[in-house]
DNA sequence: AAGTTGGAAGTTTTT
DNA sequence: CTTCCAACTT
């Protein structure tokens, strides 16, 4: 052993090998972002394989397969096939439930519902006892639910709270619910911990069985586990107090989900004789990066003290930047990725691009289209969440475990049998007050006296093409899969029609059985149709995320952490997104939030960018929007900064109001003003770059009313993206030096970008601003059009002789300006149609700086 | 029974 | 903008 061990611990410091060295007894480990940690609990397992631990022995829980698939891999990289079980705590908790799971009332080949399923057989619950929901969604209902199953709190144990209306109606509910889901063999995702944790209190000769069985258990990423994995693992751990836990408190960011990061903040509690290693050097990123992310995550109080270091070099400062509109910030920085990938300094795998919510991605998959960049987007739910593979599903379900009544109803009528909804109702109501599940109330169709014709027949004949079915399945996945797609008809329907989403729909079934087939090749004979289930039901979002694959990634913040990579970009860093609306109420969920933008920043190697932009649609409209208050906590000197800043003197006074002018922010102060609004703000906006003045990285005459209330005027709000006006291009990531220099000299305009882009050039010229009538119109590339769309402009902004640029007419000239004050009126000259008056209150005009 | 249409509502993150 | 649902038509 001495020869592999030294071997092993070569690459290792100091801190890295006590924590390896450390089998027996409880472990925590505080491992900082990039601090290798992943490296250190793949040692350490190695290290107890090689000191005599019998592998099996040895259980890893990591909350994605993604994690798990990973540690599989580099401890078999390290001490090749070991039998060390690796899994996700939800996957470990089906496989316990499948063996131990009649304690609970379960059957082995019990269902997991998924979000969608638990959502349906709430409703049905609802639905069957005519419960009155007043205000409350079925959402929210499920919601405390998960919240009270997180809390390993039963249906029976729950205290409402006097004055909670929602608790009441929880109360009455939540027993129903989770009778519904026993009585069809079923768990939801919360079930799987609850059951497992309550099977482990209840039945201390099962506890202590499992106990021996996994006498060293590791877990990754601790600050993530909620109360419910939190009791399952200490059950775990009475007799055999192995316990190694890893995270970092300031990578927590599941306590929506009910993760509590007190279990990791009072291990040393639950623990007394606990050995703590902490891992604070960071091996993947720049100093600069490291540095953005410390002084951001100082803001939180919630935290254990950590300082984050690295020998790293330097590198180049992190980029902050604002954007005059979202189709700039996904353009910019879908050209800069371009621009890196094709000049072969980046590969497109090298470059990540993260978001606070989904939506956010659409922009920037258009963008990277647009442009032939190769990209994917990380969801691995959605090929399991289409339509056409759910009912797929829903069969294999249902020849799983006949109970699943969610199932039942899905695809009784699917593809289409003409049973509909009078029939399906006349099945229920003979189930209920039988207590059979649906699909024995439709074998049983004969006794039905309200069935009759073709209805009866009909059930009568899809029951039994089910008990068919049903007979397969033992057999390999890809046989029942093939079996259903002939006996159902489902695949010859799509196939059947000239339509391309039908035919697309088929494909997506080939692929499915693909899938099953490739799954039945790699189980073999430790696979099965549950088996199948469970890896359908329980893969991640990231699970889906292929490393290898040459694509910029997209995904989450959320589905970013774990991972690393060298170019990082971070959008839409405004208020409402990043923190989100939903998580601003209480200062724990905006430290959530903090944190979660920590994790963001700290997946950066080399180059990292953050973003926000002035106006964001939601809705399908578009709203200004306010910087996101975190961004404030930045070190900003550090930065390469280029933001908007307010500079009132542009104008000769303080039309817009009063306002620091030494704080970028101020200018929130202009969201409410109805009149000149922000956008007023951002006209007279120089770019600061470092703190200098003005740059020119913002256009004069960008400017855009708004209406923070839209409605009230009866106009709608603005519809198109205010666009930038030629010349303007903003810093990107790759052209770090260009901002630099811009800062050096203080010059008013980039002449480089501005004579790379010449007016009128399809990214120069975008409309303004769309009347709603052009909209309907489908006018959106600046045809002209009678009707001038109102655009508001300090009066001061024009002068004669001026080149303007129009989004109608193009460029242009002004020749004459007459009636100062509000009827300004200028006259123009066209390239393209001649002259033009207009008042320039209310005019599209913008100047093109020279 | 099935398909179509209209309106309303909801939109965080995910095992 | 999207999705879901209810009411309507065929």
């Amino acid at each position: 052993m001495g020869i592999i061990e030294s071997r092993m611990f070569e690459s290792l410091t100091e801190a890295q090998i006590s924590a390896v060295k450390t089998v027996d007894g409880p472990l925590l480990i505080l491992a900082g972002p990039g601090s290798g940690k992943t490296r250190v609990v793949t040692h350490r397992t190695a290290f107890m394989i090689q000191s005599g631990v019998p592998a099996r022995r040895i259980l890893t829980l990591t909350f994605t397969n993604k994690a798990a698939d990973e540690m599989q891999t580099r401890l078999k990289d390290l001490v090749g096939e070991s039998g060390v079980w690796t899994s996700t705590f939800h996957k470990f908790c089906s496989r316990t439930l499948r063996a131990y799971g009649d304690h609970v009332g379960l059957e082995e080949n019990f269902t997991i519902y998924d979000a969608a399923d638990s959502q349906k057989a709430l409703k049905q619950t609802i639905e069957e006892h005519r419960f009155e929901l007043f205000k409350y969604s079925p959402n929210q209902i499920l919601n405390k639910i998960s919240e009270l199953k997180n809390q390993l709190v039963n249906a029976d144990e729950f205290q409402t709270r006097p004055g909670a209306p929602l608790d009441a109606i929880v109360q009455r509910i939540y027993p129903l619910y989770q009778k519904r889901l026993l009585q069809s063999n079923a768990v939801d995702f919360d079930d799987l911990l609850l059951h497992v944790a309550k099977l482990l209190i209840d039945n201390p000769e099962v506890r202590q069985e499992l106990d021996a069985r996994y006498q060293y258990i590791s877990v990754d990423e601790y600050q993530d586990t909620n109360y419910a994995q939190y009791v399952i693992l200490k059950m775990l751990s009475m007799d055999y107090r192995n316990l190694a836990v890893t995270g970092d408190p300031d990578q927590s960011i599941y306590g929506w989900r009910g993760a509590n990061i007190r279990n990791i903040l009072d291990f040393e509690k639950d623990f007394p004789e606990t050995t703590v290693v902490r891992l604070e050097q960071n091996y993947r990123s720049t100093p600069n990066i490291l540095e953005v992310a410390d002084h951001l995550i100082e803001y939180n109080t919630q935290r254990k003290e950590k300082h984050l270091f690295t020998d790293r070099k330097e590198g180049i400062p992190v980029k902050l930047v604002a954007f005059p509109s979202q189709n700039d910030e996904v353009n910019v920085i879908a050209e800069s990725i371009h621009r890196q990938i094709t000049n072969g300094s980046r590969n497109a795998r090298d470059i990540a691009i993260f978001y606070r919510t989904n939506s956010l991605s659409r922009n920037l998959e258009h963008s990277l289209r647009t442009l032939g960049i190769p990209y994917q987007i990380v969801k691995g739910h959605e090929f399991y969440q289409r339509r056409e593979v759910k009912d797929i599903l829903a069969y294999l379900h249902l020849i799983n475990n006949p109970r699943n009544d969610v199932a039942f109803e899905r695809i009784i009528n699917v593809p289409s049998r003409k049973i509909g909804k009078v029939t399906i109702d006349r099945i229920k109501a003979y189930a209920h007050q039988f207590g059979v599940c649906l699909l024995e109330a439709a074998l049983n169709c004969e006794k039905i006296a309200t069935l009759k014709g073709n209805a009866k027949k009909n059930i009568k004949k899809f029951a039994e093409m089910m008990m068919r079915l049903r007979e397969t399945a033992t057999e390999l996945v890809s046989t029942i899969i093939t079996k259903i797609y002939l006996e159902t008809g489902y695949r010859d329907v799509l196939l059947s029609t000239e339509n391309q989403e039908d035919a697309e729909r088929a494909a997506n079934l080939d692929e499915l059985l693909n899938a099953a087939h490739e799954f039945d090749l790699e189980y073999g004979e430790l696979g099965g149709l549950d088996i199948y289930l469970d890896q359908a039901s329980l893969v991640s979002d990231v699970d889906a995320w292929d490393q290898d694959d040459d694509k910029v990634t997209l995904m989450t913040l959320h589905a970013a952490k774990g991972l690393e990579f060298p170019v990082v970009y971070i959008v839409a860093l405004e208020d409402g997104i990043l923190p989100h609306s939903r998580s601003m109420e209480t200062d724990s969920e905006i430290e959530e939030e903090r944190r979660l933008f920590f994790v963001g920043i700290t997946r950066a190697m080399e180059e990292l960018q953050i973003s926000r932009s002035l106006y964001r649609s939601q809705k399908g409209r578009l709203w200004p929007t306010i910087p996101s208050t975190f961004l404030m906590e930045l070190p900003r000197e550090k930065m390469e900064v280029h933001e908007p800043r307010r500079a009132g003197s542009e104008f000769g006074d303080d039309a817009f109001g009063t306002m620091d002018s030494d704080d970028d922010y101020s200018q929130q102060d202009h969201y409410q003003d109805p009149v000149f609004g922000d956008a007023a703000a951002d006209d007279s906006a120089t770019t600061n770059v470092d703190e200098t003045e003005f740059t020119g990285q913002f256009p004069k005459g960008d400017g855009i009313p708004f209406e923070i209330f839209g409605e009230q005027t009866g106009r709608p709000p603005i519809e198109s993206e205010p666009a930038v006006a030629s010349g303007d291009r903003l810093p990107d990531l790759e052209d770090a030096s260009a901002g630099l220099s811009l800062d050096s000299t203080g010059e008013e305009t980039d002449s480089k970008s501005s004579a790379e882009t010449t007016p009128g050039s399809p990214s120069s010229s975008a409309p303004l601003i769309q009347t709603a009538a052009e909209m309907l119109e489908g006018n959106h590339d600046g045809e002209a059009v009678d009707q001038e769309p109102p655009i508001q402009l300090p009066p001061s902004a024009f002068s004669p002789n001026m080149l303007v640029s129009h989004p109608s007419y193009g460029v242009g000239r002004i020749l004459s300006i007459s009636a100062a004050g509000s009827k300004e009126t200028a006259t123009v000259d066209f390239v393209a149609i001649g002259q033009k008056k207009f008042v320039l209150a209310f005019c599209p005009l913008r100047p093109i700086v020279e």
